[in-house]
DNA sequence: TTGAAAGCGCTAACAT
DNA sequence: ATGTTAGCGCTTTCAA
């Protein structure tokens, strides 16, 4: 690979007119200009980024952390991301932490010797423990939390308003005729899903229905979960007329278990969930869902990133995106609880 | 951020011994070790990797170009490049393309000017100009193409056996006593998609039932091709009585469509798609479909590369990694061709 | 085993 | 407008 210097020395000027004439950054006569780039076509020259990168103290570079980019809701936000960070000369470096905290530090120091400009961040479950996204941020890296939110961190940070996406959607269900309603649900160690369990629990009350602990069922985000903690509900003693999936793998789940116990959906449970899928509608059953603008979260946090970065954003008070989630209503929740099967699996209508 | 030099202040030894303490490369004495360490610690010392990659010209960053991360086939792939990439202590760098050839170019450059080690890539279709391609392995960045193969260039490639899944799937078809099968496909300027056409040919001709070029459709890979062709096809005065989706995309668009016209899966219409989706045994129809180690792909595409880049893996004719796939049989295809349906729609059973 | 110093390829300050 | 040069933070020879 050819160098500036290489360059310099066929076009017969110094190295200084050379980055002139890449840059743009002072103005080169054109007969120099000239030389210059045909020394650059003919020697194949492509700067090295890398020297420039150490001299300039700046990579344009940024960390994309997410916990799996096979769970649909990602590459999505990841685009949005990828996008807003192309369109400002950055680039953009995934990398999936599984949700493992270990996997996560580990990973933040890979992009802090890296000397990424900046980092997003989907955190992993933590419980408290956020040192290492403090010592980063102490360090000089800019970090903006996508999606979920440190409880005990003061951050930039772009969600969708959970609380009351979960909260439509539940509304919804009841307005359906369903009293009844079982919410499997991710780590509440996520605020994510806290968020969304304490949406479900608004809209009962507001409703006037009595909390059931014994409806509510915790696991991780992961299809298997929502399979089993499904399972388990629709075999308990009280089965639920309709179940809450927080995410769309658990919802996928939850659809799995359905069918999987000959039960019709929505005639025997009704489905709605959280996250909309981009193929939800090729699909049987069609799912109700709560679509979060996953796109807009990835571009908004790296335009709020990258105006960190340049101090076009500054100001110590963290700032706080909220998107406003939006409810898709289809076929498997338009099912309205009837007395008859209620009846039927000795469950007693309530309210 | 401290640099080596600073943290060499501080534990009053040389440069050089504290970037050998750091890389463990040249033998310190316990005692200046010691001094070393503690200085990193109170500095919170993280080597510039910007520094060592200049100094070492190697990045350990590997370029991965892909078509769209939010098609459901890629974010496998990723997962397996980066599985392996970490494990030697490489960074994965993901870029899509929308299957833009002048994005691709234009990425190409971005990777060489970054100079990353060596590229990981999925080709947009490009007619044959492929000489951007041959100018970054001109320029001594090892190129290993994944999934979609070049059929003017010399270069590694790892991916599935395409002829043969189709060959598979078509067959399959035929066996359930399907004779009038559509099939629609991505653009067959990706020998991806021709060689899928060709499996379902070279099937169709075994059984000794004549290609009929009205039942050939071609669009590109997305959902709304899949679903704006299969349309046309089931609404052709020779309804197909199966369909075969070259991608799990066009597949869902497949569905759809067949849904829209009050068509029953598989009573109607047959359906089954190269591509299995992580979430396929959880929706409804149950697809059968073509699986192809997608995270395979991607693992053993890093391997080579990585193995080019190292110089464990030389020679210089191109290696060809070919990965079996797997036939899935679900419901979506298991209802057999009834001879009264042909008649129905005014169909002739053939052969 | 340790230290000193050259140099990776570039940018930017300074001199002309 | 152009050339010269120091220096970004590291690795690696070479000498001691």
């Amino acid at each position: 690979m050819a160098t500036i210097k290489e360059v310099a020395r066929q076009a017969k000027v110094s190295v200084g007119t050379v980055s002139n004439v890449v840059s743009g950054s002072a103005p080169v006569s054109p007969k120099l200009r000239e030389r210059v780039l045909k020394a650059i076509s003919h020697l194949d020259y492509q700067p090295n980024h890398v020297a420039r990168s150490l001299k300039v103290r700046q990579t344009r570079m940024l960390g994309m952390v997410v916990s799996d980019i096979t769970n649909p809701f990602f590459p999505q936000m990841v685009r949005g991301a990828e996008d807003a960070a192309l369109s400002h000369n950055y680039l953009l470096v995934t990398i999936n932490t599984d949700d493992h905290l270990e996997r996560e530090k580990q990973i933040l120091s890979v992009l802090r010797t890296r000397r990424v400009d900046g980092i997003l961040l989907v955190m992993s479950p933590n419980d408290g423990d956020v040192t290492h996204i403090r010592n980063t941020i102490a360090a000089g890296i800019p970090v903006v939390c996508l999606d979920r939110l440190p409880p005990s961190l003061s951050v930039d940070s772009v969600a969708t308003d959970n609380v009351k996406g979960a909260e439509m959607c539940v509304r919804h269900l009841i307005s359906m005729g369903h009293l009844h309603i079982g919410i499997i649900t991710g780590s509440v160690k996520l605020q994510t899903a806290s968020d969304r369990l304490k949406g479900y629990e608004n809209a009962l009350t507001e409703a006037g229905v009595p909390i059931d602990r014994n409806l509510i069922r915790e696991g991780d985000f992961r299809l298997e979960a929502g399979y089993r903690l499904s399972k388990g509900l629709l075999l308990s003693a009280k089965r639920p007329s309709a179940l809450f999936a927080t995410n769309a793998l658990m919802g996928l789940g939850a659809v799995k278990a359905t069918e999987e116990l000959g039960l019709r959906c929505p005639q025997d449970v009704a489905i709605a969930m959280f996250d909309d899928l981009p193929i939800a509608e090729a699909l049987r059953p069609h799912l109700t869902a709560v679509a979060q603008p996953a796109y807009s979260i990835g571009f908004q946090g790296a335009e709020l990133l990258i105006g960190r970065i340049e101090g076009s954003v500054n100001g110590k008070k963290p700032i706080t995106i909220r998107l406003e989630p939006e409810l898709r209503v289809r076929e498997s929740s338009l099912g309205s609880a009837s007395p008859a099967r209620l009846f039927e699996t000795g469950v007693p209508a309530q309210g």
